[in-house]
DNA sequence: GTCTTGACTAAGC
DNA sequence: GGCTTAGCCAAGA
């Protein structure tokens, strides 16, 4: 049934809130709003800009991101805790570098979400880090 | 209009 | 834990 859920998603356009233009602005807003040292998934920053769903909306926004707009699309990373990019490839490692140098770390090539992804942040803030442990 | 393509995700092996 | 499949939404050819 891919091809109705398609064609579903096509007739659903008349729903959508906002304009492109809106979307990509939202996006950047919430990709803006990610504390220093914790991460998002592409899943949880739709969410969060009022897009659910629109994970691979996200990842595309970010890849069009201009030169000019300065937000820190390094802590976007996908639901698995893993950098988006093939291994060893140049922005791999950028981004890796990126969070790393936030205190980001990486076990295995894999992000501790539990740790570092933006929701726990908020919760440890909220709670203090010695509920986690 | 239709089809393909994603910096995605959840579920099932 | 890795791979596949299905679902998802939007953009571009």
């Amino acid at each position: 049934m891919r091809v109705a859920a398609r064609r579903k998603a096509a007739d659903n356009k008349a729903d959508r809130p906002f304009t492109r233009a809106e979307r990509i602005e939202r996006i950047y807003r919430t990709v803006a709003r990610i504390p220093r040292g914790t991460v998002a998934t592409y899943g949880q920053v739709g969410d969060l800009a009022g897009l659910p769903r629109s994970a691979r909306f996200v990842g595309y926004a970010l890849r069009r991101t201009p030169s000019g707009v300065d937000i820190p699309w390094h802590r976007v990373i996908n639901a698995k805790g893993t950098i988006s990019f093939p291994r060893d490839t140049a922005p791999y490692l950028r981004q890796r570098s990126r969070l790393e140098a936030e205190g980001v770390l990486f076990v295995r090539g894999r992000v501790d979400l539990d740790r570092f992804g933006w929701r726990h942040a908020l919760d440890s803030m909220i709670w203090g880090p010695e509920e986690w442990e």
